[in-house]
Order: structure tokens, then C-alpha cells, then sequence
DNA sequence: CATAAAAACGAACGTTCGTGCTATTATTTT
DNA sequence: AAAATAATAGCACGAACGTTCGTTTTTATG
């Protein structure tokens, strides 16, 4: 259910590298689990900007240049390919905005980097669309079935991820006591989300750096007292 | 392009009353008028649900149960008919949100008629499916074309209405001139829609009234000091 | 290298999609 | 009530949908 904590900072690759020619990469990975991984990237894609269910088996074939069948067979049925989907583009979410939060010290650290690589990662455009959850939570959000509860899992993940950051930053001192975590973290998504609708609906260009601010002065309103603040803060940990 | 502010509170319903009879309700209305009323009205709350590109003749006319041509002569295309749906959405939007605050005085009493509507709105299930346009403007906001153009056009309206609200409750002295209108309004409306989503994906019950909460405690930070205010603030006018 | 297993293909299935027609009812207007 | 007009139904179309099946090609294994 939730993000794992112990992934290394950085892939640590190879211990012994065979061959640095750019051809056979990692070639203990068989060719279905490799062009299922290529069907997926474009499935993420395609769905951040045609909606989850926009995706056709068809279309995908097209973009792939493979059959509609040879796709078909590596998803059992639809459903099960836009499962797949939310899970790809989980993984691609953790690794742009979670991971690197990891690697930043616990407590307000932590939580900025967090806020800051969301928005980041919109800006920078990971996924064609703008924000493949932000698109799939409103296309899904009334209508139940597996994909919904895939896309529930996988957000209140992201927002207890947000929570715990907030906790962390209460319990050594960088916040007060006061604040409710999750009120301050869904507090914080829906500036962060209706940034991105400024920016990809109306196309205002600052709206991602105003919400940096706007998230930024709110975070300032919740600062301790600096006698609070707790000592010992070395590593990531 | 702008919410019209001359509308009257009430409906102001006909001067002589011909029969107090259910049937023929203001019979000037011609009949084809009529259905593609009802079929807009199926259509934006389907659409609310299912998106707007979700929508199909097929199951429009079955809902309706009338015949899937008869049904799309009232239309040239779908993209008409998709057209046709924003603008019923906004109306309805408009009812239950604008209007009612356009009977408060100008200021924060305004203001905040706008926010609570808003959510109110949300809450009582206007649409079935949580905010049509928030779905509309998730689902849209990378694919180009007409619809889209509509979208942004009701959305900016929207947006236009709440930085209007601001900027009368800044001129009046309710709030600190130092604030950007417009970046508070979309700050409001953030806060708003994160609201939906937490409601609308997670089913926080309480997420809406988190939402009034921290809209006015944010508003509350924004108040100038009492000596700023002005007077001479009676009517709604 | 032969062979078993996995992956991709081509064709076809029954549906549904949006969109044209033409005919037939309902409703307005004269 | 008749004539004119508007609204709806019926039918058909080509395309695309998700899905199945048997065959062929590619990959991995002994």
C-alpha cells in the first residue's frame, strides 16, 4: 500500500558490466516483458491526454505498428491493460516526484521537495497529457469498478505520502503542532492541482511557479518557533 | 463573454396566470425545443459521469427512448451536440452558483456566496457525476479543438466572476489591497476543487466542509484593518 | 541445431459508433 | 379543416470497437 522507503537513491548498476556496447541491455529481461513495458509507456501517454478509457486497442496497434491481436494477447481484456496502465504510470509518478523527495532529509525538506517535483514534473511534461492521475481521477471518479479502486489506491498513496512528510516536519519541530497532516496535505494537492489546471486549461504559464509560491507562503503560516526545532537531522534517513 | 449581472433575483413569474393547471406550461415553446431541452438535460448529467466524450446518440436515444436519427436531427454532429452540453452545464452552473450570489451585496458577502455555492453545489449532487466541469476541464485540457474552446470560455468566465467578486470586496476595503485578485481566485478554486476531489474520488465526506473552513481562514488573513473599510454598502446592486 | 515455448499475426466475429437518407407522423399556421 | 412545416422513425452505410481463433514467425532452451 505504501510507497517502499528502502529503494537506493540512485539504480546502483551492475556490479560487473558485461558488454558497454548500447545493444543487448539487460538481456536476462525477456521480449514480452520488454514490449509489454514499450505498449504501457505509450498507453500512459496516450491516456494522459485521450482519458483512460480513450485508449483503443486499435490505436495503440497503430502507434506501435503491431497487430491489434498481437497487443491484445499481452492483456487479458481492456480493463485488464488500463490497470496495467495506472500501475505504469504509478511507477513513472514515484520515480519523477516520490523518489527524489526520498533522498532530501526528513521534515520541511522532505515536504518541499515533494510539492516542488510535482510541480516540476507537470512543467516539464512527463507524461504528454499533463497529469495522467489528475486526468484519471476525474474521468473515474464516478464510476466504480476495479480501475476506479486502482486510481483510489494509488492517490491515497500519493496523499499519505504528503501526510507523513507533514508529520515527519511536526515531529522534529520544522511545523506546529497545531496543523491537521491531511487537512494540510490535500490542502496543499488542490493548490498544486488547480495550478495544473490553470497551466494546462488556461494555458497561464506562471501558474505552476505561483503555486510554488502560494504553497510556500502557507507553509511559512505554519512555521514553529524556532525553539521548538529539534536537533539532530543528519542523513535522509 | 460575461456573466450577465442585470438577471433578477427572482423569476418573476408571468404577470396573469392563465390555468394553474400541470399541463401545457408556457406553451409559446415550440415542441422541438422541448426535447432537445430533455435531451441536454440527460446529456450533461450522462456526460458528468461518463465524460464528454463518453456521451453516445445510441445511449441518449435509449435513455430518452426515442430513436437514435430522430435524436440527432436535433444536432448536426456530435461535436454540436457536445457544444450544446457545455452551454446547458452552464447554465445550470449559473443558476445554482452565480446567481444566487449575484442577490448578496457586493464584497466578501459576495465573495463568499460565490465559494459556498460552489461547494454547496457539489454537495447536493447538482450533476450526477460531482462538477461537470471540472470532469470537462480534466478531460480536455491537451485535446485542441472547438469543444475545448467552449470549456476554457466558461471556465475563464468563472474564473473572471470570482476575481471580480475580489477586486469589489479590495475596492470596498474588505480585503488588503496588496492582494492579486486574480491569484487569489484561482487560489480559492483550488482549494475548491480539491475539495471535489477528495469528496468526489476519495469520499472524504468532510472534505467540502474542510474547504469552507480553510477558504475562510484564508480569506480572514487577507482582511484590512477595520479603519480601511468603506461605508455606504446597502443594496446588492 | 533441433525443438519446445512464446510472441506476433491476419482474418473474422458481433456490436456500437456517428452519420446520411427517405418516409411518416405531429405540430403549427393559414 | 387544410396546407405547410417541423419532428421523429426506420433503415443502411462504413468505420472502429473489443475479442476470439488458428496459423505463422520469432525467441529461448536442451
Amino acid at each position: 500500500m505504501n510507497v517502499p522507503v528502502s529503494i537506493p537513491a540512485k539504480p546502483r548498476v551492475s556490479i560487473r558490466l558485461k558488454s558497454l556496447g548500447k545493444k543487448a541491455p539487460a538481456r536476462r529481461v525477456p521480449k514480452g516483458a520488454r514490449t509489454r513495458e514499450s505498449i504501457l509507456h505509450v498507453a500512459v501517454n496516450l491516456a494522459s491526454v485521450e482519458g483512460l478509457e480513450g485508449i483503443s486497442i486499435g490505436r495503440l496497434a497503430d502507434e506501435l505498428r503491431m497487430s491489434k491481436s498481437g497487443l491484445f494477447a499481452h492483456f487479458g481484456s481492456k480493463e485488464d491493460l488500463q490497470l496495467a496502465t495506472v500501475d505504469a504510470a504509478r511507477e513513472i509518478f514515484i520515480e519523477h516526484v516520490v523518489r527524489p523527495a526520498l533522498a532530501q532529509p526528513k521534515g520541511m525538506p522532505r515536504l518541499w521537495s515533494l510539492c516542488d517535483n510535482w510541480l516540476g514534473y507537470v512543467e516539464q511534461r512527463v507524461f504528454a497529457g499533463g497529469c495522467f492521475f489528475a486526468a484519471a481521477s476525474f474521468e473515474f471518479d464516478s464510476r466504480p469498478g476495479p480501475v476506479r479502486n486502482r486510481i483510489v489506491m494509488a492517490m491515497k498513496e500519493w496523499l499519505d505520502m504528503l501526510t507523513r512528510a507533514i508529520e515527519d516536519a511536526k515531529q522534529l519541530g520544522d511545523i506546529k503542532v497545531s496543523v491537521d497532516p491531511r487537512q494540510l496535505a490535500l490542502e496543499i494537492y488542490s493548490l498544486a492541482i488547480g495550478a495544473l489546471w490553470g497551466f494546462q486549461l488556461l494555458g497561464e504559464k506562471k501558474a505552476l511557479d505561483n503555486a510554488r509560491t502560494a504553497i510556500l507562503s502557507r507553509l511559512r503560516t505554519l512555521v514553529a518557533s524556532p525553539a521548538k526545532r529539534r536537533s539532530s537531522r543528519k542523513s535522509a534517513r
